[in-house]
DNA sequence: CGTAAGATGAAG
DNA sequence: TTCATCTTACGG
């Protein structure tokens, strides 16, 4: 376990999804492959939720979404464009269909897999954005459905929370139904959060 | 069944 | 701005 982050307390993921869309950034996301390991600091979230309409979820549960509807911290990967995977993490308790979309991280661990990976991009790059955050940290649908707390994706939380003041909210990127709702989150002057889309 | 659109990324 | 690429969900 590394210094400065600790397992999250009971009940961390069943938070509503707006809560722990917040409580995700300043967080750490591992993944343990074949003796390898990769991890990166969350620095950018969306929150989706059953009850407006850019959610998978909003129009019930099916063969795609259903992680989204168990309890919190169930890992939800979905394939978009039929070409990059997206990572989400199950919030609410079962029966409630909400999950948050992590978009990008600051890598910490495992560089050279991740480097490797993404073809040799810049740092600043391999881990931004919801495909390519999946593609270097090797997150496929294999993981759908996998506990955060007992498999090889793990989600530790910093020692020292993030003050709210370092969190900001914008409106989520690359949808189009609901923008109004300010459901992005990201840690404020990061480096390693995703560009806006038009 | 047929098909349109999609929580994207990279190149031109 | 365009295109790659394919699953899902919805309509007929």
């Amino acid at each position: 376990m590394t210094p400065g982050f600790r397992r999250p307390p009971a009940g961390f993921f069943e938070a509503d999804v707006l809560t722990l869309a917040r409580a995700l950034i300043g967080a750490k996301l591992v993944h343990d492959a074949a003796g390898t390991v990769r991890s990166g600091i969350v620095v950018e979230t969306e929150a989706y939720s059953e009850t407006e309409p850019a959610s998978h979820a909003y129009r019930g549960r099916t063969d795609r979404n259903w992680p989204m509807f168990e309890d919190g911290g169930m890992v939800y990967v979905y394939l978009v464009y039929g070409l990059h995977h997206c990572f989400n993490i199950s919030a609410g308790p079962r029966g409630r269909g909400e999950a948050v979309l992590v978009r990008a991280l600051q890598p910490l661990e495992g560089l050279d897999l991740m480097s490797q990976a993404r073809k040799g991009r810049p740092v600043g790059d391999l881990c931004r954005g919801p495909g390519n955050l999946c593609r270097a940290m090797g997150i496929t649908t294999d993981h759908n459905g996998a506990d955060l707390r007992s498999g090889p994706l793990r989600v530790l939380v910093p020692e020292h929370p993030v003050p709210a003041s370092m969190i900001a909210a914008s409106r989520r990127i690359g949808i189009t139904s609901a923008r109004e709702l300010e459901w992005r989150f990201y840690l404020r002057g990061s480096p390693w959060v995703s560009a806006s889309r038009s």
